[in-house]
DNA sequence: TTGAAAGCGTTACCAC
DNA sequence: GTGGTAACGCTTTCAA
């Protein structure tokens, strides 16, 4: 391994010198410069980041944190953040939260020395205890798609999201509108599909329009359950015109339900989700679009922004959603 | 920030101690052990990665460099990458690789000091030199879905797989059948495209089935691209019966070509990819399933091994393949 | 403008 | 068993 006394040997000068070239300090002769930087060539040599970090306190790298990888969201949400991140330098370390313990484990793992110089959270929201402890310790943390008042976020406007959904749905005629989304959930504390749920409830309201309790049907996330709960809804004796589900993923579940029970979508059911993942413009879902690159780029930028400022305040930034019509919702005459 | 000098006061006792405490020395009093392991409670102590990496030359840290993490089957790889390394307490890093620099630039990075203690590479097959440095620095590899023969890798058997695809064609009575690949990639060599084509070709010509020229087509890797290649392949004069897709993205253009031209799958035509995606699944498209998730845990694990005995020879690993018979392939009756 | 030297927080060796 | 101390490779004062 060459290091930086290599490289002064080499140059014929001290390790003092080549560390002032390195770090572009002006106070250096321009022969000298040359000189040491021929003999870095010559030996190819780069300097330690281990090293570079125990003497500067700081690592060059972000760790995210992201549970359940397997939600497309997440990875188009950590395709925004690689490059940004990358462009600036910075290594992104990855971590996936599979359980509550991982996620205590990750979340305590943050005020530790030396592990990283800033922390990029997703779907997850600290709680009171480990937002002090950031502070105490000093991590700079941005959330994604999780709000808390002292830290920066980048956040969807779930319930305005849940309110354009329910508005399409009037518009198109529909009365007897339904809802899947995922159960209470104590284990990660998420939140997004009750919010969307509410906004959804609230514009319904608004409109005089009533959900009746036996349409609102809730279950761990994924496609299968939520295919399960549409096959109990469409099996009422007065099932609903239109489902909304809280994401893409639950929307698809829908759809193979009404496949399976003969249900033409959308002449007979309307069906919405919620994100715009890849699938859903294949499978020709209308749904609210989220920008879930540019929430991941945006977030690594506040970060980013903030390891130069660490005593700016903490920024809430609410990206803008989009209701995309495809094939999956219709006009219900009564 | 509470050090080992900080722990080594409180536990009235020096540094010396506290270390070997850390580390499990076997020649600690039990008396000492305990006053040090209340101290390092007390104190919320945790030992700096930086200074233990500096000191012993290890950074903990995996690199996982993965081309196109908008490519379903490389995030499935990574999930199966993820736990196996958490488990063993090593950290990974992610580089996307988007461009040609990119590749160069992190391949290059590999043989830095103190970067990573090995590096996992998916999809993309290290040059002649770029192996040597690998060596000459002692940078440990691992390859997934790659394959050299002086570094362990974890393959997919693209040739078999091409061949079971063609078998599987031929026993439903299709003798008109054409190919959807990726074309010919001097950026980043991936070959996997043309092996499952040489593959298939192969069982074609072991059974006397010419491949008409016309039927073989390519274009950059993409779902709207192999939509428009299956486009031209159904205006043809006589058009196939049956299509190959190299991978299940390219097959799920292929549908979406054959939906818009309203030819029926798989009444007028047979549709087969190549991965099983999670989207596959929903599509109900026929394919030849590999483990992506697996193949990620068995790199990791080789990985992590090779760190043991770094001196142990490579190792090549061929993970099985599976034709998944879903509802996009049926008999040809002529 | 430059070299020497003092740390950064560890580990590991050498005495005691 | 245990304490002191010399590295690990770098940055940054302090003198010169």
């Amino acid at each position: 391994m060459v290091t930086i006394v290599d490289v002064a040997k080499r140059a014929g000068v001290g390790i003092g010198t080549v560390s002032r070239v390195l770090n572009q300090s002006p106070s250096v002769a321009e022969a000298t410069r040359a000189k040491v930087q021929a003999a870095i060539q010559e030996l190819n040599y780069h300097p330690s980041p281990l090293a570079q970090g125990l003497k500067r306190g700081l690592t060059h790298t972000i760790v995210a944190t992201v549970p359940f990888l397997t939600h497309p969201s997440a990875v188009e949400r950590l395709q925004g953040v690689l490059p940004a991140l990358n462009d600036a330098g910075y290594t992104l370390v990855l971590r996936a939260v599979e359980t509550p313990q991982q996620r205590d484990e990750h979340m305590a793992a943050m005020t530790r020395p030396h592990r990283a110089d800033g922390d990029l959270i997703v779907s997850l929201t600290p709680s009171a205890e480990e937002v002090q402890g950031f502070r105490s310790a000093g991590t700079l943390v941005v959330l994604i798609d999780a709000w808390h008042e002292q830290l920066s976020c980048v956040v969807t406007d779930d319930i305005e999201g849940g309110r354009m959904a329910a508005r399409h749905l009037l518009e198109l005629g529909h009365r007897n509108v339904a809802f899947v989304g995922d159960e209470p959930d104590n284990a990660f504390g998420f939140v997004s599909s009750s919010r969307r749920f509410s906004g959804f409830k609230s514009a319904l309201d608004d409109a005089g329009v009533e959900v009746r309790s036996e349409y609102i049907r809730t279950a761990p996330h994924g496609r299968a359950s939520a295919r399960a709960l549409a096959a109990e809804l469409l099996s009422l004796d007065e099932p609903p015109t239109a489902i909304f589900a809280a994401s893409d993923t639950q929307a698809l579940g829908v759809l193979e339900a009404a496949a399976a029970e003969s249900v033409e979508v959308p002449r007979e059911l309307s069906v919405i989700g919620f994100d715009d993942i890849e699938i859903a413009g294949y499978a020709g879902l209308t749904t609210i679009r989220q920008p879930l690159n540019a929430s991941g780029r945006l977030a690594a930028e506040l970060l980013l922004a903030a390891l130069s400022i660490p005593e700016a305040p903490a920024r809430h930034e609410t990206l803008p959603l989009d209701l995309v019509e495809r094939n999956t919702t219709g006009r219900h005459d009564p």
